[in-house]
DNA sequence: ATCGTTAATGGGAACGTTCCCACTATCGTT
DNA sequence: AACGATAGTGGGAACGTTCCCATTAACGAT
């Protein structure tokens, strides 16, 4: 009998019914106690319902609210990959924002395939999420177009394509402040590694860039700016490149954290020291940065704050025109990969 | 008027009714048709309530479907971080193979807070999900009898407890393998970066080495194995104590690629060279480290395998008492990080 | 021709919640 | 003392599915 009991606790789930019974209310009064969206209410009936709610270990059945409700409180999220550390990072700070707000973050990847956010935002939409946030915006995509479309709520992460709703780095002031820093160590000649056009996160580091070197009163040499993906063996290809010009730079700027690591790696290749031959700024600071044998400086990106800021973008209502865009502000950390120049 | 249907048709969910009475069949009928368990009939009336079904625009709603079944067809992933790269693997991996069995794979990360697994299960079991799987499995913990009480199923993932049911890699034979490629290549003083005892990977890569040393005659100096965590600045220091030493080691083999990197960062520092002066060994095979300055050997773990058959041990409704530890093999990467002794 | 067997169908009750609505009690105001 | 306003309560219908059960149709065997 006792066993039958026990038995009964640990399988059968304990619904909303069983803590009116316990509590002598009615259903309808515990659904509305427990209501975490209403105005907390500290009646006698309310504190003795939600002490026998938690007593009797009631969690509410989330299939149930949401089919009620028509909400799901879950965000999805869609990432090129979490492998990439950058991604990793931005996700568990939205993770850690929607469970401030009592929402869930669920995540689906593109695996780096151009149109493959169609599938992911598709796998997401078949768990009714209630919106999605993505950090694979291109310049030239249709996809946040087909979104709005269909109705479907969103926020652009990192990237953002100047339309749509987004919460970004302020990659402009990111790139300027980088090398801002490299001019002030007496750098004259600083190659950029510029990554991919398509992403507004690289364009705006180009343009704080090249911003900081007219504020200098330096001519912007177009060899000095090379192109390449995100990934490390770009970034290596583009530091040779940058190092077998005739005159070539005694400061490198690259576009990412991954980037710069390659960059690295072909520049130890060749024999050359950091800092000692060539200065070396990423950013992002993803966490490996900081233990390589030379610790890279780099630009600190808030995802915390791009994080939570997305989500207020989610839910306000009305957005001022103006406001479309939030831009929060990145960090220079210096470390051991910058030197004053050598003359 | 035109307008309205529309937008009816954009907002308003379409539902198995709606497929119902378009194919003129009732809502049990069309349920049976659609349900994904049943094996698939191709009768006349089935494939033109699937063709409209499809056509408009019908998907299942997964909060509904959820209530009724009582399953949710979500598994629970719970790692100590994502921007490990080692975890963002598995997680990609299991959330592959759990898209292939139309099921959809959620995570909760710990952030290395040693009891946080806990809070973790429980906000992933507020969501639902039919089972968890763990990647934070520790040797002493009494988590997995928790579960097991409270009637959750659950898969333990790259660890084990040695009871409960787990997916692993072949730790032992990879560890093996790493020293035994040290072996061949002359080495005879190798020293170990042996990771934290907690963990059941890391026990089972020391056995390896162990192995591997005593098949070839060497005896294990106890110097030799030097713990660690898991981290980079963890190998970094460990490879600074086995440097130290008055006799010390030609080779090191690390417990994982984060502690190699720290490691090759300590080496770099002191002015060895790798492979020149030391050669180094890896574990994981994590994507940046065949982007080493110097590319590091490691032992490519097959994560996709591990991730399957985790879920496999998860449907299976009996196990054998043999069959309850499923061990993956390893396969040795060998890079630039290792060279022949210098005699 | 009749019977039993199998296969396909539709009606309707569940799953656990929320929310609309009607109802009662309480309170301050005139 | 009578009144309207306000706050709290409970009944019951929804949300979209699944699944049990009863019914009908089809078919081969006797």
């Amino acid at each position: 009998m006792a066993v039958d009991e026990t038995d009964k606790l640990r399988t059968a789930r304990i619904t909303i019914h069983d803590v009116a019974a316990a509590a002598g209310v009615s259903k309808s009064t515990v659904s509305r106690i427990l209501d975490e969206r209403l105005p907390q209410s500290d009646n006698e009936t309310a504190r003795r319902v939600r002490k026998i709610a938690t007593d009797l270990g009631y969690v509410r059945d989330v299939s149930a609210a949401s089919l009620r409700r028509g909400k799901t409180m879950t965000v999805g999220v869609i990432v090129p990959r979490l492998t990439d550390t950058v991604m990793a990072m931005l996700y568990e700070s939205l993770a850690k924002a929607c469970s401030r707000s009592g929402r869930f973050a669920i995540v689906a990847t593109t695996d780096d395939r151009p149109k493959a956010d169609r599938l992911a935002a598709e796998s997401l939409l078949h768990r009714s999420v209630d919106a999605l946030i993505l950090a694979t915006a291109r310049e030239d995509d249709d996809f946040p177009t087909i979104l709005t479309e269909r109705g479907v709520p969103y926020v652009l992460a990192l990237r953002t394509d100047g339309r749509s709703l987004s919460s970004v780095g302020d990659d402009r002031l990111g790139g300027y402040l980088a090398t801002r820093h490299l001019l002030d160590l007496g750098h004259r000649r600083i190659g950029l590694i510029a990554g991919p056009s398509y992403a507004s996160s690289g364009r705006g580091r180009v343009e704080g860039y090249k911003q900081a070197l007219l504020e200098a009163d330096i001519n912007i040499d177009p060899d000095f700016v090379v192109g390449s993906t995100f990934g490390i063996d770009s970034g290596a290809e583009a530091a040779a490149t940058l190092m077998n010009m005739k005159n070539r730079p005694t400061a490198i700027f690259a576009v990412n954290d991954n980037t710069a690591i390659g960059a690295l790696s072909m520049l130890t290749k060749m024999g050359l020291s950091v800092p000692g031959d060539i200065s070396l700024v990423g950013y992002n600071d993803i966490p490996i940065v900081s233990h390589l044998p030379t610790p890279l400086t780099t630009l600190r990106v808030p995802f915390d704050q791009i994080a939570s800021e997305a989500l207020d973008l989610l839910a306000a209502s009305t957005i001022a025109e103006d406001d479309r865009i939030r831009i929060s502000a990145p960090t220079l950390i210096p470390r051991k990969s910058t030197a004053r120049v050598k003359i």
